[in-house]
DNA sequence: GTAGTGTTTGGATTATAGTCCTAAATTACC
DNA sequence: GGTAATTTAGGACTATAATCCAAACACTAC
C-alpha cells in the first residue's frame, strides 16, 4: 500500500514529467509544478530541495517505466524484429505529441546539452536505456558485430525524423520516416 | 562606412548570436549579452527593447550570413552534387562546436517549438532557408517531384546525427553519418 | 494521551531576470 | 558654432524565480 506522502511525492513527479516535456526544464518553474500538483506552495521542498533533484527523479521514474516496457516487450514480442518495430511504432503512436513538444528524451537532451553538463549526464541515460536494448536486438537479428552502431544509426534516424516533423508540423513525413525505418529493418533482417 | 552605433548593435547581434548557441535563448540573460557585447547595462535597451527583438535580429542575421553563403556556393560549385556535398561539409567541419553546442539552427528550434510558437515561427524560417535551396539542389540533379521530401530527408538526416553525436560526445559518429550521407547522394546522382 | 517524528502550510526572503527612466555626452546638420 | 537628434550610461523599478522558515498539524509508538 502506498503512503499519502508516497502519493503526492508520485503527484509532483509526475506534474513536473509533463511540464518539463511540454515547456522544457528550464523554463518550468516550481509555481509550475506546484499548481499542476496542487501540493502548497511551500511542501514542494520537503520532497526535493532544489529544481535538480526534482529533475532527477523525474529521469529516474522514466527509466523505471521505460524499463517496465521494455521487459514486457521482451516477454511478448519474439522476434528481434517485430520487438524494434514495436520501438518504431511508439513514435508512430505519438504523432500528436511529438508535434507539440518533440521527443521527451531528444529535447531534454538536446536542452541541458547547451550548458548544464551535470544534467546531460543524467538525461544521458535515458537515450542508454534505449541504445543497449536496440543493440541487443541488433545482436540477437545477426549483427553482433555492428550491433552498437545500428542502434544507434536507428536513433539518429528517429531523431532527425522527430525533429523535421515537429518543425514542419508534418505528421506525413513522420509517418512515411517511420515506414522507412521498417523497411530498412525488413532488409537488415533479410540479408542477416 | 559603418558609423559606430551600427558597429554596437552588430556587437550586440553577434554577442547574442554566440550566447543564444551556447546557453541557449531561455537561459541567455540581457546580462550575459551585455557582458559579452561591452556595452552598458542599459544602453541596450535602445537597440532592442525586448528579448525577442533581440532573437528576430539574431536569426535574421543568420538568415543573411546564410543567404550569402548558399549563393556563393551556387557561384563557385558548378554540380548540384558538389553543392549538396560542401553543405555536407560544414557539418564536417564544425564538428567541435556541433558536439559541444549542437546544430545552432535544430537546438534553436527544438527549444522554441516547445512553448513559444511566436518566436517558433522566426526560426523555422533558417530551416525554411536550407530546404528550399537543398529542394533546388535535388531539382537541379533530376528529381523535380521528389526535390521537397529528398531535402527534408537530407536535414533530417543530418539533425539525427548531429543529436546522437552530441549525446555520445561522438566526433566519428558524424564523421561516419556524414560519409554515409556522401555515399546516399552519389547514388542519387548515379540513378538520376 | 502524550512524546516525538513526519508532513503540511503560507508567507518571508533573496537572487536574478527583464524593463524603464532620466540625465549626460556625443554626433549630425544647418 | 550652435542646436536638434542620436547615442550613451548607470541606476531604479518590477516581476518572477528559487529557496527557506517556523508554526501548525497529523500520525505512530509507547
Amino acid at each position: 500500500m502506498t503512503t499519502k506522502s508516497e502519493r503526492t511525492q508520485q503527484r509532483i513527479i509526475d506534474a513536473a514529467n509533463q511540464l518539463f516535456y511540454k515547456k522544457g526544464y528550464n523554463r518550468t518553474s516550481f509555481t509550475d509544478v506546484v499548481d499542476e500538483a496542487e501540493v502548497p506552495r511551500g511542501n514542494i521542498y520537503y520532497y526535493f530541495k532544489t529544481k535538480e533533484e526534482m529533475l532527477r527523479a523525474v529521469i529516474k521514474h522514466r527509466l523505471e517505466t521505460t524499463t517496465v516496457m521494455l521487459a514486457e516487450w521482451d516477454k511478448s514480442i519474439k522476434t528481434p524484429l517485430d520487438r524494434l518495430e514495436r520501438f518504431i511504432q511508439i513514435m508512430y503512436d505519438s504523432t500528436p505529441a511529438l508535434l507539440r513538444s518533440g521527443c521527451p528524451m531528444g529535447s531534454l537532451n538536446v536542452e541541458l546539452a547547451k550548458d548544464q553538463p551535470e544534467l546531460k549526464g543524467d538525461a544521458k541515460q535515458l537515450f542508454d536505456m534505449f541504445q543497449v536494448w536496440l543493440a541487443k536486438q541488433f545482436s540477437l537479428m545477426g549483427y553482433p558485430e555492428e550491433a552498437r552502431e545500428l542502434s544507434l544509426e536507428l536513433l539518429a534516424r528517429g531523431q532527425g525524423i522527430i525533429v523535421i516533423a515537429q518543425v514542419y508540423q508534418d505528421p506525413g513525413f513522420l509517418e512515411r520516416g517511420t515506414k522507412e525505418i521498417n523497411r530498412w529493418l525488413e532488409n537488415l533482417e533479410r540479408y542477416a
